[in-house]
DNA sequence: CGCATATATATGCGCACGCATATATTGTAT
DNA sequence: ATACAATATATGCGTGCGCATATATATGCG
């Protein structure tokens, strides 16, 4: 499981060029799955190798040719199997926690600014994906019967994202609050 | 940013053994740092390469000798260097939510049981932490004056992890409830 | 004696990745 | 005319990592 299974998942409704997984890698995915924008390439050829995909040359006039990718049915096999696979949860590596439970080898002070640049970019973080629901009219939190009214499963993981940010900026600020406190006394 | 880093934190307070690390890795660090044993090792030689830790080998009787590694001047200046750096988020890697975003592609039934199945280990996941606070004496929420009453900041990752699995639990019941609603409609 | 477990350290192997950079085409702005 | 941005694809390089496995000592159990 890595970025050759997201690819599948991208590709599953529509074929798309390296560059369209690029701009929706960028744009949507992102929120729960980073990725360095050279690997989709190398991703496609590998799964052209394994016989995932299939592509077509387009040949344009306004802009450079390019290949459009589609799953073959090996590959979508591939993709149901993975989406149908429960558990494998993904390597955890919280960086901020990290310095967070090391932090009495620094002054508090010093800690404290790691903290509030971090506070700070959840708050742009959280902008971004309030401004992309807004874009959707997709409310949050999400109503019990969001199927029903035509919202698709795609958008939890964004509504996820968004109530999660919610909860990163809360417990946040409680902690610089506690270590300001100890600050003061 | 990665192992090394972490085990410069480790190694802070007190020299430990490669052994000694594995055990803190796998009871305390895994709540917000996975990283494979093995590492550990390869880890400790590259450090001692760069100058980071020395070992000292210790003869005991009653179970094989060990290296116990200490940092070195240059070691514990790259660890503040680290702990004071703000930003620099590790990559995120969300392998629930990617499943949970292209999950259009599998029947809501299968969806449904790979997030019944998520749910239990996250259930799971948070009795570990709670027994372990519980060890601790330690209170969750964490009050204001926490830092007061000498609890140390390397409890906050804990407290952190254990808000973060309610979280995530009461975020996936509510969405397993709003995909049944759908079901059964 | 034979076997399992705990302590302790280490290597082979291949994969996936990120960063930097190359290359080419077309459209747009100055 | 010239520079810049967008479109489009690709490679070199090094690193960090996980999985499996090797090796050795000491203790405990039947």
């Amino acid at each position: 499981m890595s970025l050759p299974h997201i690819i599948l998942g991208m590709l599953r409704n529509n074929p798309k060029s390296g560059y369209d997984l690029k701009k929706e890698l960028e744009n949507v995915i992102h929120y729960f799955w980073e990725a360095d924008i050279s690997r989709i390439y190398r991703s496609l050829n590998d799964m052209k190798r394994k016989g995932w995909v299939e592509f077509e040359t387009i040949v344009q006039e306004d802009s450079p040719n390019k290949k459009v990718y589609s799953l073959t049915e090996t590959g979508r096999e591939e993709l149901k199997r993975w989406l149908a696979e429960p558990g494998k949860s993904s390597g955890l590596h919280d960086a901020f926690m990290a310095q967070l439970h090391f932090s009495d080898a620094i002054p508090p002070e010093a800690q404290l600014h790691v903290m509030e640049v971090h506070l700070q970019s959840l708050r742009d973080g959280i902008l971004e994906l309030e401004r992309r629901a807004q874009n959707l009219s997709m409310p949050v939190p999400l109503p019990e019967d969001a199927l029903q009214r035509g919202l698709s499963r795609a958008m939890f993981s964004l509504e996820h994202g968004i109530r999660r940010y919610r909860f990163e900026i809360e417990w946040t600020e409680n902690i610089i609050r506690v270590l300001k406190n100890a600050l003061s006394s």
